[in-house]
DNA sequence: ATCATCCTTGAAAGCGCTTACAAGTGCTGG
DNA sequence: CCAGCACTTGTAAGCGCTTTCAAGGATGAT
């Protein structure tokens, strides 16, 4: 056995319509179950079609529907839970709908343009995170072609973008450590490096109502570099007693790597994060932090493409789902054991920005 | 402006030929750089291109030139970073190749078999992990048709295997509890949940060396199954002085809820896990684990399909890559701060199994 | 028995792109 | 000045599927 008849690239439609006797317009109609066709016909293409192992080529059915019934993601990378909820999401969502989803992870390639020029040859619409630098060309390459859709970004005319809500948790989180009578918060991440951290240094710097506030620590998100910038705190560089960091991974590595050089948290020095990841409620103290609808948005993304790729036209300015505050003991509360995720329920309690806003409010959750 | 020129079908290869006067063949020699083309020719058609925003449709090309120039990957899920590290490492090398990458997110589906069918029609040829239990109806239904591999699962005639040391980690892990001195080591996870799971629980016994072992704890890998677990163990339903964990998550969630409970890590109890999650060297204390070369796993796997897409025959047996013990403080070592992962280079110890093999080992890192 | 109706079927015309193949152009060497 | 060659270009034949349209067969009403 195994009688290795590798690539057997055969078995069209006409081979299953041979087969079977009868003409290709009924295998199709059979293989789509489009209807009309009798039961004998049914039975009769069905066992051809097992018999051969008839595979369809998706390509020629979708040159004729003129369809691609695909849906794209370009996310920049896939480190750390933000984007594996998003990608769930979507994917899901996306399924739901009867549509694939081709992905492309823009960090580390060569021409990031170029492939998204070829990703938007396979599938009827695209969405995209609004940190990729490449958005505003992509946007315009496309214009009036295929719908784009952009996450956590500015909307354009004729893009779409949602995101969650950023400017109001972060004064939230920002006040509500000038409440546990911190005076010197500190910033860290780079507002340039996407549109989501710039909002959430905005709302830093508006929950100081006019205080001055320093400039922000200007560093990327990785492990490592929390790690350095920790050594910098403890080398006495940095005077700070609580450090707002702009995603979790930063606040964990910097916590942890503080508390390694004998540094108290949060007696000695705050320190709260952003994105509540698996890790936050497992470190001592936990972390206090933001919780963001990620899989919510990788949804509403899939569904707003879908209606755009089914003719809707896009829906003006910026649609923004509510994040919600997980007060843990990182920031100065009492540390309270958070084994299992908090659980309240959102309600929107109606702010709104410069730009069109549909929903957005921050609930807090005691954990 | 903005002039909501929604959709724009429109500029097929025809359009820009005409606008460019020129064939449609030359602007085809011209859009994929196949040369041939004066220099002339080339600029009029880009121009042409440029200004009608052409993109062209893939499902054309692929039925001209009869491939998809698409890898299928299907995931079971996207919880934790194993699963995204896999589709790092595979999209990173699909894209390297030129390949585009279809993703399907088994759990959760209706219908998955009908799905990967589906994938199938839009691919050349797909990666499944081995715990997917579709895996063998789809090998069967595809099988002759478009190359299939396995990612930590089974080979079978025809569809090659690639995966992950299991069976030799796990029992020097075991092995090294039991060199600390505990006495009744626990397994906690189900063996049938997935091949490489089984493995290691084999390489638990193994460790034994006829011993008698209690039975695994056989709970699924979500961190609620390991904290209600851990409640067990808190009421004293349980009798153990170590549990050996089928993953961190798991590790992680009953290490937790432990020490929340007053239980001593490692004192009054060991943990360990496996996967080596971010999560592992933020806790106190570090989580003893092993690190598996997932991405490197994901490149292997995209590499391999494609090799088979080009039309290699299927390799026979079982691939597999080293993995690497990680010592922290959970299992009675003593606890440094680990705060960069550790970076020893596997050296093959050349261990076989019944199964042909290529290489094998774990190496045994401090931190 | 006749005709209108419904159901089932097949023939055929694309969908937009690639790629032989043939034809045309402008050179070079003899 | 022309045969021979290298380049460029265009023509046209598919790739495998969907879908329109018309034809045929069966059915029911008259």
């Amino acid at each position: 056995m195994a009688k290795d008849r590798q690539r057997d690239p055969g078995a069209t439609i006409y081979s299953v319509a041979e087969l079977a006797g009868v003409s290709i317009a009924s295998v199709s109609r059979v293989m789509q179950g489009s209807g009309g066709v009798s039961d004998k016909t049914r039975q009769k293409v069905l066992a051809a079609a097992k018999e051969l192992n008839y595979v369809p080529l998706g390509a020629a059915r979708s040159l004729a529907v003129r369809h691609h019934e695909a849906h794209g993601l370009v996310l920049p990378e896939l480190a750390g839970p933000y984007y594996s909820e998003l990608l769930i999401g979507f994917e899901t969502r996306a399924a739901e709908l009867g549509q694939s989803v081709v992905l492309l992870l823009a960090d580390g390639k060569r021409d990031v343009a170029r492939d998204v020029r070829r990703l938007a040859t396979r599938v009827d619409g695209l969405v995209m995170l609004g940190s990729l630098c490449v958005t505003d060309m992509v946007a315009q390459g496309l214009h009036g072609k295929k719908p784009v859709l952009v996450i956590a970004g500015h909307p354009q005319p004729g893009i779409e973008a949602i995101g969650a809500e950023n400017h109001q948790g972060a004064r939230e989180l920002t006040a509500h450590l000038l409440g546990h009578g911190r005076r010197r918060l500190l910033f860290v991440g780079d507002p340039a490096s996407a549109p989501d951290v710039a909002d959430r240094y905005e709302g830093f710097v508006a929950a100081h109502e006019g205080e001055p506030t320093p400039d922000p620590v200007r560093i990327p998100f990785r492990e490592a570099d929390g790690a350095s910038f920790a050594d910098r705190v403890l080398g006495g560089d940095v005077e700070a007693d609580a450090f707002v960091c702009a995603n979790d991974e930063l606040a964990l590595s910097i916590m942890s790597r503080l508390q390694d050089g004998g540094v108290r948290v949060p007696e000695d020095v705050a320190v709260v994060g952003w994105d509540d990841v698996m890790a936050a409620r497992y470190v001592r103290p936990g972390l206090t932090t933001v919780r963001q609808p990620v899989k919510e948005l990788g949804r509403l993304a899939a569904d707003r493409l879908h209606e755009r790729i089914a003719g809707a036209p896009a829906r003006e300015g910026l649609e923004i789902l509510p994040t919600q505050l997980v007060l843990r003991g990182s920031c100065g509360c009492a540390a309270a054991p958070d084994a299992k995720p908090a659980t309240a329920s959102a309600k929107p309690s109606g702010r709104t920005t410069g730009r069109p806003v549909r929903k957005a409010s921050s609930k807090r959750t005691t954990a």
